[in-house]
DNA sequence: TTGTAGGCGTTATCAA
DNA sequence: TTGATAACGCCTACAA
């Protein structure tokens, strides 16, 4: 066998040490900045770390203090998802800027199969990281038990799981939800149905609830319906059964931008304008909003805000802070746009 | 529960080692699955280790063996490219599958700024990967001389100028770039503009390179403008920029799809028909592509198997396979769609 | 202010 | 087939 992978030896403490003419004791205080620490010493202990290419090693480091500077930040998405959504790379950026300023190292574990959840539970219990966030999992999901089963400090982005006394960053889907129906039906339309979808998800039941609660008294259930999946697919077929049921429609909130899309597509062949015959607004603000024709009006969910407040109350978690541990609701904005 | 600031000890193979009877060697040996360990020992370790609930000390077997089975990704990009830049996340995918069959854990790092760059470098140096994957990186990009001088198994996604003797994995961007330029000369366009981008790189140069190839006598500088993103708003202002200077334009090279896209946006509001009046091609076939009225001809880039070509050469290197460190090409194909 | 030495949890080399 | 026992590189009381 040529060689296993194992790398080549790194200089260690010892050989700064040696170099320096002093104690490994003294060299480490040197590179912790720690006090009591002559400057004579220091100069010599930086002179011999140049000199003999040191870099700590930090899985020792790690075994030692039982930290490790990092926390992940875990994906948990469909391909598709995790390809068009821009919300996760926005998360990502927010997350990632708060992190660096803290001198912390975010990692970022994808999670696409069984294989790949076993492998990162096992990757947290290894001391890699001192906290983690996750982003989108669901109730039924394991990482997300192991993750309160091991004690490490995390934080939810999205919806909160099936597990109590774990902190969340999210939005107010149901407020959210009100306002845009609200700004809608102010356009003057008289018959305004819903295109819902994931009633099984905090995120879908919550959006039916605003819209339901900005109707009132005119809402009607038969100008309703819902799909498993916030997709183009679920776009069409809801918008085909809608005018089937009430040819009349005027308006329409699609529970995310791409069920709008779908939608749009359907209107479009029924010979229908937008937003002339028909206002339609949806939800994310994700890149189907300005690719539609006309791009869309829609709810833009703070995604570089989520992924900074995610990341702070972890770092709080980190340094022992009790009350980050619990939700938080972070403000939405109307994306005002054509399409109603 | 709340959280009282002390995280329970993990168990570790002295506790499975007491549960089970045994002897810490012959857990040890068991956990990774070495031979001369009988069926008894065997089995009472494994009711031991879900008895106690252990997980291995990632940091201490780290330190003891100097691997520690995971793959970095450096992402060096910033803000807005890594929200809009299709290929980023189907690399990532692609790697991710390689990785994971292989059972090593993907780490993605984010650089967004120069004490990113120091922090990752340390990092990298510290023993936590075995192997890195770089993508996107620039010339002057410290942390591709950081990797080599660390002797660290590397591979570039993208050939970074001016560093040699390194691995990589790429696409031929100048002639997929001439291709795509011939093409659509081909169908009849007298008056060919480019839309360049990212120039500072080896795909945005290397693109350009190739529309200049396929000119020949006829290129014009005046009609090619640059932008340092392959973002929509390039293209907007691009095209906006190319028709005041030659409103006789009748083709037009994108860089990428997203500025195609906003090409197109530009030339619609002028007035112009796609393809009739002028022809558009981009480069990418990323989602933007499909969803353009009319459909991008464009240049499809095989983002995944990328992203799968470099996670299975960084693992040969760590295997210690000395001719995984050369370049690699994979070919692109032209899809023709409606835009050109 | 500096040096010494005992672990952190694993793996690996020996004997038994 | 198993069980002791060194390291791995670092931090940190405790001594000096």
């Amino acid at each position: 066998m040529a060689h296993d992978g194992a790398r080549p030896r790194q200089a260690t403490i010892h050989d700064v040490a040696a170099a320096a003419g002093l104690s490994r004791g003294t060299v480490s205080r040197v590179i912790n900045g720690e006090p009591y620490v002559s400057p004579a010493a220091k100069a010599a202990v930086e002179a011999a770390i140049v000199e003999v290419g040191y870099v700590p090693n930090t899985a020792a480091r790690n075994l030692k203090t039982r930290r490790s500077n990092a926390v992940a930040l875990i994906v948990h998405e469909p391909h598709s998802l995790f390809l068009e959504d821009p919300n996760i790379g926005a998360i990502l950026l927010g997350t990632n800027t708060v992190l660096s300023a803290a001198d912390y190292q975010l990692v970022t574990l994808i999670i696409e199969s069984e294989r790949d959840s076993d492998r990162v539970a096992e990757y947290l219990g290894g001391g890699f990281v001192d906290g983690v966030i996750i982003i989108s999992a669901r109730a039924k999901d394991p990482i997300g038990r192991a993750v309160a089963g091991m004690g490490l400090p995390a934080v939810f982005v999205g919806h909160p799981p099936g597990i109590e006394d774990i902190a969340y960053v999210g939005i107010d889907n149901v407020g959210a939800a009100r306002s845009i129906t609200e700004r809608l039906i102010g356009t003057g339309r008289k018959r305004v149905a819903m295109i819902a979808s994931a009633l099984d998800r905090d995120s879908g039941r919550d959006r039916l609830t605003g819209f339901r609660s900005a109707l009132g008294d005119r809402f009607d259930p038969d100008l309703v319906v819902d799909f498993p999946f916030y997709s183009y697919d679920s776009g069409l077929d809801g918008m085909r059964e809608l005018l089937r049921r009430a040819p009349d429609i005027d308006g329409v909130f699609a529970a995310s931008d791409a069920i709008a899309a779908g939608a749009l597509e359907v209107l479009r062949s029924s010979g229908r304008t937008v937003p002339d015959d028909v206002g339609i607004v949806g939800f994310d603000d994700s890149a189907w909003a300005l690719r539609c024709q006309p791009p869309l009006s829609t709810v833009h969910q703070p995604a570089m805000t989520l992924g900074r407040a995610a990341a702070q109350r972890v770092l709080d978690q980190i340094s022992g802070s009790d009350d980050a541990r619990s939700g938080m609701m972070l403000d939405t904005e109307i994306a005002w746009r054509d399409s109603a």
